[in-house]
DNA sequence: TTGCATCCGGTACCTGGGTACAGGCTTACC
DNA sequence: GGTAAGCCTGTACCCAGGTACCGGATGCAA
């Protein structure tokens, strides 16, 4: 009666309906209410921190910090400066950056394959003039792991 | 006597050991020779080919890709226009591009989330005038999945 | 009250790129 | 020939973020 069930929920937020148990698990949904016989039925809400969920993933937080980030906004009061959306979506935004900045350098080694007209990795690079750092690419590698994470 | 073991590969490329048998098993790295006894004795341009590896993943190539463009400049006979790294290495700028673009959309928003100081996402999401377009972002997601993957 | 759609919980599986461990054989050096 | 380091195979596990399947119980309309 009163409260949607979990694939009216679902469907209206774009998710598996798996997914929201797993939600639930992972401690991003809150234990709905049940129907005498078991069933979940969620508030209205659900729908909207759904689409907050994907929409945080999208912006480049995993689960754990969406998380975190939904339990920061539910009881306000801790109020440490550090812990609110605002420093993490600074610190996130960064990140992003950073990815963006790293991207960019490999679109310009593909872009340099391109033009030299390189065909066969190997052989290029064994050849000096080839445009492609091998090397110091894969030294870069580092560990900027950001991802935007579609999916 | 006359090959490179293991390790000494693997440390030569900054690999680690089970990593050789990884991608021998995967179709990188061609079944070397072995010592009567059956360990296996590596060709010097091993390193080589595993610098190429971890470029090309860095680049955004995936292993299954990789494994192909290894294959291709090995026997330059197939000839087909598109299956060269030239072809794929264009594609490939495109996906990175693509991603680029992205990734200045999800700063855009995390900008837009910082400038107006919006502090709790759910409660923002329900107001209007909150700068993070909720519902639009969780559609765009799609599927640009080209993922640069570093790790 | 029957019948069908839906939901339940538990568990197993998926992707990609590796890493770790166990138990036993080889190699190399003294 | 002894012994330690190194290597072998096979198998299991790791990460994140889900997805799939199963047998059984519920919900709801006619």
């Amino acid at each position: 009666m009163n409260g949607l069930r979990s694939s009216q929920v679902a469907d209206a937020a774009g998710v598996n309906r798996q997914t929201l148990r797993y939600y639930e698990r992972r401690g991003l949904l809150a234990e709905p209410q049940r129907s005498l016989g078991g069933h979940r039925l969620y508030p209205a809400e659900t729908v909207t921190v759904l689409l907050v969920i994907k929409a945080a993933q999208r912006l480049g937080f995993t689960l754990d910090e969406v998380a975190d980030l939904l339990d920061a906004g539910r009881h306000h009061h801790g109020r440490r400066p550090d812990t609110g959306l605002q420093a993490r979506a600074k610190t996130k935004l960064a990140e992003v950056e950073a990815k963006i900045a790293d991207l960019r350098a490999i679109a310009d080694s593909l872009r340099a394959a391109v033009d030299a007209g390189c065909d066969d990795m190997v052989t290029c690079a064994g050849q000096s003039g080839c445009p492609i750092p091998f090397t110091t690419i894969a030294a870069t590698e580092a560990r900027g792991d950001t991802e935007a994470h579609d999916r």
